[in-house]
DNA sequence: GGAAAATAGTTACAATTGCAACAAATAATA
DNA sequence: TATTATTTGTTGCAATTGTAACTATTTTCC
């Protein structure tokens, strides 16, 4: 007969993840939206398009782990701030190209300080080899979280 | 005048935190919904009432970090699936102290071995040094992002 | 003891999100 | 080339979630 086991939840890392994930995420969408009112799928799209102008909605979804609804609805509203532009590809015209307009380029450059400031903040009490150990897992456990649940990949 | 920074998403944690907790949770979640028809709000309720019976909504909400009303919501259809059971507190006629039902304990033996399991895989790939690093960051993290992102704490 | 403040939990409403159906354009194939 | 299948992106609808208002009970304190 097989061992009665209890799980205790702060132990439990999926939760543990979740949890952190949650209060990180809500800082920064609060820091975002009140200072650039900005929500952090708009963000996203944001910061790809910054790093490489021109994609395709479908190019950001893949960049960004967002799905495609996500990402036309952030597409959207940026579009309406005037924050991105938005042209018809001449090859493929279901196509679109994305890329910052420069109002978005400068919120951008303000952004990001913020973004950078509350990472250096949050790892502050971590020492340089807990960063990296961080760096390493995190980059493990994402290509391990991949594999064994394929979420979608149906 | 200030340097022109880029932010590269994906050497960003809050970004990676994010996504990984988003593919873990709905791994996770797939699997309990499928096998036991418990969504993550109703296993975490379940999870602490487990360890810890007789707790009013407002205590499994501190230990779950859930909000009351989605703990409402869970202890709700927990109810209904009679995977709990409600008495009123004697003492104060708000509070009400719940419990795991005979029911909610054997659906609680089944689930636990899969959470674990999952947990086995996921952490599969690391070095125990990598799970005691990953664990202590996650400790000190979980601290530092409660400090710094006060979120609701009003 | 009684009015006012606080607390536990629920409910109603609004905003967010996810999924499925869809239109437009292109690609594949017969 | 006409027909069908595929791809891109949007929209409608349903489910989930969060916020605020509410009821019931208890506590505070005059």
């Amino acid at each position: 007969m097989a061992k009665a086991t209890t799980l205790e939840l702060d132990r439990f890392l999926p939760y543990r993840l979740s949890v952190l994930s949650n209060i990180v995420s809500t800082a920064i969408s609060g820091a975002y939206e009140k200072r650039f009112g900005l929500t952090i799928p708009e963000w996203r799209v944001m910061a790809v398009l910054a790093m490489t102008p021109d994609l395709s909605a479908a190019e950001v979804a893949q960049r960004t782990a967002m799905d495609k609804v996500a990402v036309s609805r952030a597409v959207a509203s940026l579009l309406k701030e005037r924050r991105i532009v938005r042209k018809t590809a001449r090859a493929d015209r279901r196509r679109s190209l994305l890329r910052l307009s420069s109002a978005g380029r400068r919120v951008y450059a303000q952004v990001v300080p913020v973004a950078l400031d509350y990472e250096r903040d949050l790892l502050a009490p971590l020492t340089q080899k807990d960063r990296e150990a961080v760096d390493r897992a995190v980059r493990i456990l994402l290509g391990r979280a991949a594999e064994i649940g394929p979420a979608h990949t149906a």
